[in-house]
This record gives structure tokens, C-alpha cells and sequence, in this order.
DNA sequence: TTGAAAGCGCTAACAC
DNA sequence: GTGTTAGCGCTTTCAA
């Protein structure tokens, strides 16, 4: 009934080690005798099992992707989609495991659950990626871990990033050029150090072009719809002058405050520009479509996959303590839609 | 360095089955050993390594959860974290599937790479619930699954559902409450089948209320914001008569419409009264929020793990053509926000 | 370039 | 109630 090693040695008179050289791609193993065992593991259209292979060799052929995400905001979805994507083409399979960092002694009772299933590595996003007893935690097991824009902490472990500081910085330039110079800012997480990169680069480019950013408009935020509704809900409830343009830390900010500027009144982006940040879905089939800044958060993630699968970051590695921590920067682009225009 | 279940025996003093016999809470072991045993595990820090059980027993631990969903609607976020939630609270763990039904061959492909995983089960949520070479394979393969809101061949395999039939009913008599006479409705995807049941739910609350079905009001849709949007923007942009209530098939469609709504300068649900199906996150949140049936989707996926885990589903049960299928059905209930009101 | 033997860490089956 | 024995299906030695 299930089909073992075995059953396709003997059906291609081979030993079973020999299949195995042929499975995991292995050198010596004469090209006419590969493609008959290869021939006769489609004919019993074989699978190994994966637990016999994980018992006995050192890898598992399975990722952890770690992510807190109540909101389920776009941002989240790439990050599943790139890693689920990946992992398929290279034939490993996506254990995914949620953490809420606000309930005490979480990440380390997920990080014991996953212990016994030999992870070959996992992926933190944010804001994970930044999370202490977390990191703490993986490293005391020796896990090998990839980060996603921690923003902090370089030399600690693997990442991939954008150039938030950059990105931010050319979507502000972008609302200059518009012919912007009163600019308000929804922040995103304190702790996610991404998030003050990005308004780093905003005030920047700010100073670059003469223009004071005035702390009354500069609100804070948590990267969700509600929080960005709050925040352009409060400003627009006040008396003083207003900005002409808001720059959100992200899109589901953005959308947000699209739709408390509605609530006032007002439409984007006739009476106020409203620009995001992350491209992620809902940014793009929102009425007016938001313009923003791509992340390519699915190629980012899929980077991870290929880091952890890679060699020499599989937990037999061992550290040798002379290579530095790689640290993979992606391309981002601004993407012009319809929520900024001239004030 | 790891520690075996030898290592545990050892200390505690029992041989290696005993300390077995505690972690799969057998019978048979006296109260005070079972302490021991469990204090040492606990000292020593034991983790069971998944793929020395995987291999000797009939379980894996691991259920699979295939998807679909390339808009990640919040449907779909509710089904992996009612999953997720299920599997940790069991000890077991996730391993997602994304499925293309549309790729020629990928449902196939993907149940050939989880057979080396020996998954103790798989959960099929719509649309995959009713995509027949998924089905196909999957039994072919032997393996147990259950669907969720298949809405047809209902003694097929185990399956969990809320009467959406009943639900867009009570639904439509809210609407009819309201005093509305002229509904309009937004399908779902056709191959859906809980979609044609939300359809006729409405048609007959509609019939039974000697209230008439306007062909010209019913529109396709797919589930998705934009396909609600389109649906709306067609709808509003004709000349003739207009409905005074939209009844859309799921939230990200409604949400869609309230959207389309505004460009046309109408206001929900001033001008329209719009509501939708599943009480996803973005409905509660949304501007103004959603008037919609809530379906306890998460609770519906943690009953399918339950199934999954129960003894008489899993792999090595046997088919005993005596039983019917198990078919759950969980109850659903009207939430009433601010999207629709008295025309 | 190939194969034989010896486990990996656990549990099933069977003793006691 | 508890322990012993014999694998699960693969990969790792190491020998040929």
C-alpha cells in the first residue's frame, strides 16, 4: 500500500541508499542509473517520509514563520504569501505560529511547542523581529532566524530590508514637488524601529527642503485602520490651520484616514492628499486608490526562505563567528495613485 | 545536548515506555510515577521529537489547511486564526496549503507534496470545499478531511456550516423591517454553493413577504471589495429606478459598495442602506460599519480541527460505511451597525 | 561509484 | 502496572 525506499530499490535493482543519493541530489551515482530510479519513483509515484528523513538526517524541509498580526492588516498577507510561495518552489512546507508579545511567556512556550518539530529556521516579521524574550528565546535553542526589517540590531542575525529611511524620504520629496509644505504624519508602532525610520526620513527630507514639520501634526498611530481613522479624526476636529497633505506610515493608516476626512467632509485628494505607505492590497481598489510607497514585502520574505534553506544557515552550521550577519536590502518604489495631487 | 526520552527514563528511573505511556496520557501508570516522570521531563526540559513519533505512530501532529483566497478577504483571516488557535490549544501544528484551482493539475500536485507529511488531517474551507480533483486526490489518498460551508454533498465527509440559508433569510426580514421594499443583492462566486444558498434565502424572504425580486438588481460578484465596488458603481450609474437597500453577499462586497456608493455621491445609509455577510474585521471598523451576519467562522475551523484530532478521524480509523457523516451546524446572528436603515 | 550495517527517537505489541 | 523487543523509513557511516 504506501510505498517505501525500499520497494523502489528492488523495483530498479538498486540498493536503497542509492536512492537516496538519488533523492537529495547527490554526487556518484551514474547518470543512466539516476534516471531509472527516477523512472521507477514516478511509476510507484513514491513520496519519502518526511519523518523517517527528519529522524535521520539533520534537516526537517519545514520553516517557521512567526507573526502577531490582529489586525490581519495587507502587510501580514505578503509576508504569508511570499514564504508560502517559496517554500512550495523548493519543496518545504510553512509551519506558521502566532505570537501575541503582550501575553507573558508566549513566545517562549511557542518556541518550546516548535522545538520538537526541528525547524530548519524561522522568519520574524515585524514586529516580532524586535521582540526580546522572542530572539532570546530562538537563540538559546540554537535556531537559525532570519529577520524582516527589524531597523535595530544589525549584526545580530540575518535580515532583509528596504531602505525605509530612504523610501520615506522620496515619498516626501514626492509631496514637495506636488507643491506640499504643510505636511502632517501618522507614526506607526513605537516599538517597531521601521516606523522611525521612516518618519526620520520624512523629517529630513522636510529640513532638506526648508520646511518645519509641526509637532501638532505629527500624530501617532499603530499601522491599523482604526488608529489612522483616530488620528485624522482628531486632527480634522481642531480649530487651527491644517496641513494639506498627511503622510501615513502605512497604507491601512492611509485608508483609515481617508475615511475620517470623509467624515468631516472632505475628499482625498481635493481637500487633503493622503499618501501611505507598503502597497499593500486594499491600497490599491480603495476609492481614491492610494498612492504609496511598494515594498517588495512577497520578494523580501521569499529572500528569507532562501537564507534558511541555504547551507550555511542550517542549524548544523555552526557559528563561525567570522562571517558578518548577511544583510539583504530590496528595491522599493514609489507607486502614484490617486490620493495626492496638487493642494 | 538533546534529550531523549532515554535520558528522561534514565533519570526518573523507568524504562523509556513509561515515560511514553505519560507523554501520550495512556492508562496504566501509577499516579506518583506519572509525577516523577513528569517533574524530570520538566527539569530536563524534554521536548518529544515530532519525527520519532511521526515515524513509529499513526499520528503526526500536523493538520493541513488548504486556501484560496488571492484577496485575503477577512474570511479567509478568520478561518487560519480559528486553525491556529485549535491546533496550539492541542498540541498540534499548522501547516498551510494555498491551492490554485485554476492551475491545471495544482490541487494534485499539492497533495502528493503533503503525502510525505502524513498529515492527520486536512481542512477544506470554500472554495476549495467543493472543488472536485482536490476531493478527488484527497480521498484517493486516503487521508481525512473535513469541509467547511460546502453547501452541497453533504454526506460526502465530515463537514461544519451555519444554515446560510436561514441566515441571508433573517438577513432579508431585517431589511423588510426596516421597510424596505426595494432590496437588491450582490451574489457571491457562482461555484460557491453557500452562495447560492445565501441567493435563495433571500428570494424567499423576499417571495414570503410579497415583496418581488427585480432581476435588474441582482448582481454577480465574486466576493471581493472591488467586484462589490463594480457591482454598485454599474448599478448606480443606470437611469432607472434604484433599490433603497443592497444586501451583498459577503462584507468585502459591501464594503465595496459603500465605496461605489460615494463616488456616486451617495451615503450610507442615508441615500442606501448596504449590508453584508460574515462580520469580517474591516466590517466593524469600516466607515460607516457594516450591518451584517455574523458567522462564527473561527469557531467553525477549531470544530473542524476538533473532528481531525477526534480518534475515529483520523488516517488509521477505517472507513465503517455505517456512520453518517458528522455534520455540524454552529448558529449565526444578525449584527446590527450603522450601514443600513429605514429607507 | 555502489552497497551493508547501524542507528535516529519514538511507540506497538507483547511479555511479565 | 511496567518493561522488553522490534521495528517505523530514512540517512549516515564505512567498507568494497
Amino acid at each position: 500500500m504506501i510505498v517505501t525506499i525500499k520497494d523502489v530499490a528492488e523495483r530498479a535493482g538498486v540498493s536503497p541508499k542509492t536512492v537516496s543519493r538519488v533523492l537529495n541530489n547527490e554526487t556518484h551515482v551514474r547518470p543512466q542509473l539516476r534516471e531509472t530510479v527516477l523512472r521507477v519513483i514516478e511509476e510507484l509515484n513514491y513520496k519519502p517520509n518526511m519523518f523517517a528523513r527528519g529522524l535521520s538526517s539533520a534537516r526537517s524541509y519545514l520553516i517557521g514563520l512567526f507573526i502577531y498580526d490582529p489586525y490581519w492588516s495587507g502587510y501580514a498577507t505578503d509576508i504569508q504569501l511570499g514564504a508560502l510561495r517559496r517554500c512550495r518552489e523548493l519543496g518545504y512546507h510553512l509551519v506558521i505560529e502566532p505570537i501575541d508579545p503582550h501575553i507573558e511567556g508566549a513566545a517562549e512556550q511557542v518556541v518550546d511547542s516548535v522545538a520538537g518539530l526541528r525547524l530548519d529556521g524561522v522568519i520574524l516579521p515585524p514586529p516580532l523581529c524586535t521582540f526580546e524574550p522572542l530572539l532570546a528565546r530562538i537563540e538559546e535553542m540554537g535556531m537559525a532566524y532570519v529577520r524582516i526589517s527589524p531597523g535595530q540590531d544589525m549584526d545580530r542575525s540575518a535580515l532583509v530590508e528596504i531602505d525605509e529611511y530612504a523610501a520615506a524620504h522620496e515619498m516626501t520629496r514626492h509631496l514637495i514637488e506636488l507643491g506640499h509644505r504643510d505636511i502632517g504624519f501618522v507614526e506607526g508602532i513605537p516599538t517597531h524601529a521601521a516606523a522611525a525610520r521612516r518618519y526620520a526620513g520624512f523629517k529630513t527630507a522636510m529640513a532638506e527642503a526648508g520646511l518645519t514639520v509641526n509637532p501638532d501634526w505629527v500624530l501617532p498611530g499603530m499601522f491599523t485602520f482604526q488608529t489612522g481613522f483616530a488620528a485624522a479624526d482628531e486632527l480634522l476636529s481642531r480649530k487651527g490651520p491644517l496641513p494639506t497633505a498627511l503622510f501615513c506610515a502605512n497604507d491601512d493608516m492611509a485608508l483609515g484616514a481617508v475615511s475620517a476626512a470623509r467624515k468631516h467632509g472632505l475628499e482625498a485628494p481635493a481637500d487633503l492628499s493622503i499618501v501611505g505607505f507598503d502597497d499593500a492590497p486594499a491600497a490599491r481598489f480603495s476609492w481614491p486608490p492610494i498612492t504609496t510607497m511598494r515594498q517588495p514585502v512577497s520578494d523580501m520574505v521569499a529572500s528569507a526562505v532562501d537564507m534558511l534553506v541555504d547551507p550555511k544557515y542550517r542549524r548544523d552550521a555552526g557559528k563561525d563567528g567570522g562571517k558578518p550577519a548577511p544583510r539583504l536590502q530590496l528595491p522599493f518604489a514609489l507607486v502614484q495613485r490617486q490620493s495626492a495631487a496638487t493642494p
